[in-house]
DNA sequence: GTCTATAACGCGATAGAC
DNA sequence: GTCTATCGCGTTATAGAC
């Protein structure tokens, strides 16, 4: 099983040898994402690739192996959660900081599903990879851990109420821009969600998480923004 | 490879027109939540249900037929998320009320997850089913709306402080629940949750919804409960 | 309504030239 | 490394007896 990362773009032969294994994974992500994992043969990836379908079981093994890639190439943008997102927001409202994070979120959820959602449906790659979850420490619980650091520092600067349990509060966030982007998935992301927003939702969080006001400060602690 | 679990009682070499529709339906289920929708084929769901393969296509008009009744039949417990199962808790604390309904939104979906994944992966039942859920009101968004209702009861109930919005509090709680009920499937529920428990979020969240103690009462509002 | 038997088809995978 | 051509097989679906 050859490597996985940058196949250099450069290779001199005849046939450029064109990145035929890089245009099957995105082929093959394309239409998972669009028909769904059940619907997809090695033909029609080879077909969209550009390539002849034998292409496939040579550069993967069989077709798992081609999936289990393809699973592993769509997830890892995932690793790239943590990088300075939060750069310099140290000072920033806690409410503004929850919403980088909220939006992140979605974003990041809305190119997992339709991986995620394969490896539910194959029961070779279902248990491939949660061996890969338990061992390489992927999946949305990272996604808690994360937002849970941040809520901690934010505690830690005065921002949150030092009572708050900040790791559920951090799997509360996390579960409702899951459930919000699980729900986009299944209808197709053209229809108008029936859900509460985001920006109401981090906002209702917020509000919750905010430290008491002092006696007979200006401003109340928890906002309504009801509806 | 012979039947598991439930043998259904008359299976009997006359024809005693013996649930046989019923006993596919059960079989698919199973096989879906076992071996993923893409490993399942009429074959095997005929063998499990103990009927000819032939049964499945004079039954349900195709495969896709099939698939479509299991996915109805699969979520048809949701709808029986709303009967009494608050009865009589009007003077109950919050933080029980709510793990009460925790409780049975994870459960929920425990059953209809592989359901709902299947969906997913196949076009053709992810198109047909994307109309049903908005036609009949389905979906995990039909979770919200029952716990924001409570909610908002137990708001006039002054359980819950006045300026919370509890739409976007009911996000946050059933999408915890979704999202603790999703890795679980995932990993195959034997492994130990990485998530913070269900008991311990519910209480987090109770004790941020409280209403704020009067001044000089004996307990504080908000309890810690870190880890 | 349920069965046995089988048709028709598309799928994953291989062989071998270039 | 990529192609064309093809094989073997499992799959969905149908025919017709009972």
């Amino acid at each position: 099983m050859p490597e996985v990362g940058t196949d250099p773009p450069k290779r001199g032969r005849g046939r450029p040898t064109a990145g035929a294994r890089e245009a099957l994974l995105v082929a093959a992500l394309e239409l998972i994402a669009e028909r769904g994992l059940t619907r997809l043969t090695t033909r029609e990836v080879a077909l969209r690739a550009g390539v002849s379908e034998a292409s496939v079981f040579y550069h993967f093994r069989d077709k798992v192996g081609l999936l289990q890639e393809v699973v592993l190439a769509g997830l890892e943008p995932l690793t790239g959660l943590d990088p300075d997102l939060l750069a310099g927001r140290a000072g920033q409202p806690l409410e503004q900081t929850l919403l980088v994070i909220a939006t992140a979120l979605e974003s990041f959820f809305d190119r997992a599903l339709p991986v995620m959602e394969s490896v539910q449906a194959d029961t070779a790659l279902r248990t491939e990879f949660a061996g890969r979850l338990a061992k390489r420490d992927l999946g949305p619980h990272r996604g808690v851990r994360f937002v849970n650091e941040h809520l901690t520092e934010m505690t830690h600067l005065g921002l949150v109420r030092p009572d708050a349990n900040t790791e559920a509060a951090a799997l509360l966030l996390v579960g409702a821009c899951f459930l919000r982007a699980w729900l986009r998935h299944l209808t197709g992301q053209r229809r108008k969600q029936t859900l509460p927003g985001l920006t109401e939702t981090v906002h209702a969080l917020a509000a919750l998480l905010a430290p008491p006001a002092p006696p007979g400060a200006a401003h109340r602690p928890a906002d309504v923004r009801r509806r």
